[in-house]
DNA sequence: TTCGTTGTCACCCACTTAGTGACTACATGT
DNA sequence: ACATGTAGTCACTAAGTGGGTGACAACGAA
């Protein structure tokens, strides 16, 4: 999904330690420490580029974190926890919070049901598109019509349409080639494929979906002149629910008369 | 572990998202539409406290995140996913980040196979101390000796030490009260018990271990006086290993000792 | 004693972010 | 059309954080 460039090891890993919220300092520390096992402030100043006299700020940290021990002596040496205990230990904390978290957020939940949407909403982000047609096609319960180009029907939603099928729901797929008809056609027996009614094939085109008859979401792909694909944040989408709702109706009109159409055929 | 203050449940979701790496306004933003499923800047900054005008800033971020969209309207109105996926997507996130940091790690791992170490290291808070422990137990081949007070004989501790017993290392428990010597012994059937030769027993102690005689470690309660097993913080612990350590001779040659003492009893 | 090393502190600078207010565009009712 | 309150944007301040650098005293080995 998220394309990770992939660079060296230790840049790579002090970005990911970074991102768990430790210093910079202390992140590029902890890789000079992982490659060296053990070492002084100055064998990992050397390592790490980190100001020799910063490195005890840095160990301090990382000493909080629990993924370092010192060994009081003059020299310092710093001690490392092995990359493979270090990997738990973050699991381990991160299963805590996310814990922590769904508990606090299902007790504060007593809201009132969502009232029938009348506007239409927007979503930015491949992968923050993605997640809401999943959520869409997890809610579905009788019909999924989905249209897209290939490079936009990975495995996650081929799984999520998969799930709707086996609960029942019918599946409308188009837009799709050939040769991925045929793994769609054995992952998903019931679906049903049309040919792409992609009257804008040129456009830079990104995808269509109703579920139920009343919420559906469209999504293009902006800049189609450079890196569209490419660039997952690139794409665009505006969605929309129930009966009344605008988008949903133009949709349903344009979906039901295609589909006559071709049904017919 | 660690005791999670029981506040309401607005303040524990925020704390947690911050965590996440999410700004304050973000956070107090995201809670906000959570309880509202839906509003306006004002409603927002209402329910949140968050001024009004930096809401845009709030949704922007969250925005970024997935965790929100907009409808594009006079007042804008902000719409969030529901908790249920709030929670599944930061763990799919977590994931991702953990496998690339496991990745990366071990990818720059070529090192020297750490040397005979001769000092004495140091670890302090109890979680960390913890997680030497069982590190160290997980490594361990014939033998582990672990003298504890109960408190610190948790689950997990039992768990590595069960894990070790069926690896075939030899178990010996000390200081443990007799009730729970019975669910030790359930657990552990292998396990050699032997009573408190705690000398010391009034003392603020914490742990004495041994793995395969030349892997030790002791830990001690600071702070005697006050809230000593409460505050996790309060734990400290020195560890050496090598059979010319000298830590690990002295704890060996006490070690040795005593059990032969109790042996011949 | 001397000199290089080690550990601690203090400082600066850039950047982020919480918090506030000014100002324009807009929508509504009269 | 006008007036008034609301909505959205932007600019600004203040505080805190974190990267980066240097001063300096304590230490250790020749």
């Amino acid at each position: 999904m998220r394309s990770t460039p992939p660079k060296d090891p230790e840049t790579d890993a002090i970005e990911q330690l970074e991102r768990f919220g430790l210093s910079a300092y202390a992140a590029r520390t902890f890789v000079a420490l992982a490659s060296l096992g053990t070492g002084t402030a100055r064998d990992v100043s050397q390592v790490s580029e980190v100001p020799r006299t910063r490195v005890y700020d840095a160990v301090e940290e990382l000493q909080e974190w629990g993924l370092v021990d010192v060994r009081q002596s003059s020299p310092k040496e710093f001690w490392v926890i092995s990359a493979e205990t270090t990997c738990r230990r973050f699991e381990r904390d991160f299963q805590h919070r996310t814990d922590a978290l769904r508990t606090a957020l299902s007790e504060l939940e007593p809201v009132e049901q969502r009232a029938e949407q009348r506007g239409v909403w927007t979503v930015n982000g491949q992968a923050a598109v993605t997640d809401r047609v999943l959520e869409f096609f997890a809610a579905a319960e009788e019909e999924i019509v989905y249209m897209t180009i290939e490079d936009l029907l990975i495995e996650d939603v081929i799984d999520a349409l998969s799930e709707a099928a086996k609960r029942g729901v019918s599946i409308k797929l188009g837009g799709v080639s050939s040769d991925v008809q045929e793994r769609v056609q054995e992952e998903i027996p019931g679906a049903t494929m049309f040919e792409s009614l992609w009257v804008w094939s040129d456009t830079p085109a990104g995808r269509l979906m109703m579920v139920d008859g009343r919420k559906t979401l469209v999504s293009a792909l902006v800049n189609g002149e450079s890196a569209s694909v490419t660039d997952p944040r690139s794409e665009t989408a505006i969605w929309g629910e129930g009966d009344a709702n605008s988008l949903v109706v133009v949709l349903k009109a344009i979906f039901t008369w295609r589909l006559d159409t071709i049904d017919s055929d």
